[in-house]
DNA sequence: CTTGGAATGTCAACAACGCTGACATAAAAT
DNA sequence: ATTTTATGTCAGCGTTGTTGACATTCCAAG
């Protein structure tokens, strides 16, 4: 074994875990989330909405019939912040809000055709960025992409995310 | 070949280019980026920071001695946004503001040793986050994950983060 | 039936942090 | 000497988060 060039710390396989790898990671974490919101802002800015309006019409989309209860856990926002971006969407025609059947005093959420019509354009923005970046990483890398991403996830937000799984095609 | 369970759309190699991939992935990178923010904003509110001052005190800290000018293009914000950051941090002594050398129109930023600290404490805790996801999922998942990232930026942002990479041990 | 609690909505106020626009200053560049 | 560049400052605005207080509706338990 001539000079060290990487085999410090504790052998090679835990060279991933250096600090200086795992700023490397944190730099890429904060770089790689502006370009993952940046589609959406540009055609939400066009609309007059903001983020918060694009995440409420991707979770009613995602699970439709929703009540503002669940919406809530899932974004981790107040009901007053919620409750004002759901005001706007339903004035503007995008959400419709139904009393509950069996509990009359939920509401359940669900998206019109001009709401889907939004969603579509939005998340059909963000996963064309998304496939560019999976075709140009490769299957493997996106495997491994998604277990660093779990894993980083807090254990009650990862309940959620996995509830959230498999549902609706 | 019996029944489909998921050799459909276009072979296995590309199923993890379907629309229900991406938008896992979408939904993944969403709740990761919380867990990746809520160690240091829990540290931040105890001090009465933010998220802004965070960014600036790691940049700061990673590109010692840098301009207001560069420190804004990497950020991506304004300079009265960062400027009202940057202020409370020079007036709480955590950031030193040099007049530059050789043009003496810019400011050379510097953490002072009370910066440091808490730029150590921020970045501390998120790289424990950050170090418990990478030994979960592997080196090889460690891999992926930064090559999806990577691939997801926009080129300009990529090209900063290339020219940040490798600088200071 | 009355009371308590849960789910929701509304109003007011505030803070963090983006933004624009306008203007001042200092120094470099022409 | 004039223009441009880099920076700072002030004023104001918008989105989105926060608390606190209070009204309404309705289920459920006493």
């Amino acid at each position: 074994m001539a000079e060290g060039h990487g085999s410090a710390i504790g052998g090679e396989n835990l060279l991933f875990l250096t600090d200086e790898q795992l700023r490397k990671g944190i730099e890429a974490m904060f770089f790689a989330y502006r370009g993952f919101t940046a589609d959406p802002d540009r055609i939400l800015e066009a609309h007059g909405y903001g983020r918060a309006h694009h995440r409420a019409l991707h979770f009613i989309n995602r699970t439709d019939g929703t009540t503002v209860n669940n919406l809530l856990s899932i974004l981790g926002v107040t009901k007053q912040s919620l409750n004002r971006v759901l005001r706007t969407l339903i004035e503007d025609g995008l959400v419709e809000s139904r009393v509950g059947r069996t509990d009359r005093r939920e509401r359940n959420l669900f998206l019109t055709e001009a709401g889907e019509a939004l969603e579509r354009e939005l998340s059909e923005a963000q996963r064309e960025r998304m496939r560019a970046a999976y075709r140009a990483a490769g299957p493997q890398a996106v495997a491994g992409f998604r277990q660093v991403l779990e894993a980083m996830m807090d254990d009650e937000i990862r309940r959620q995310y996995y509830s959230l799984r498999d549902r609706r095609a």
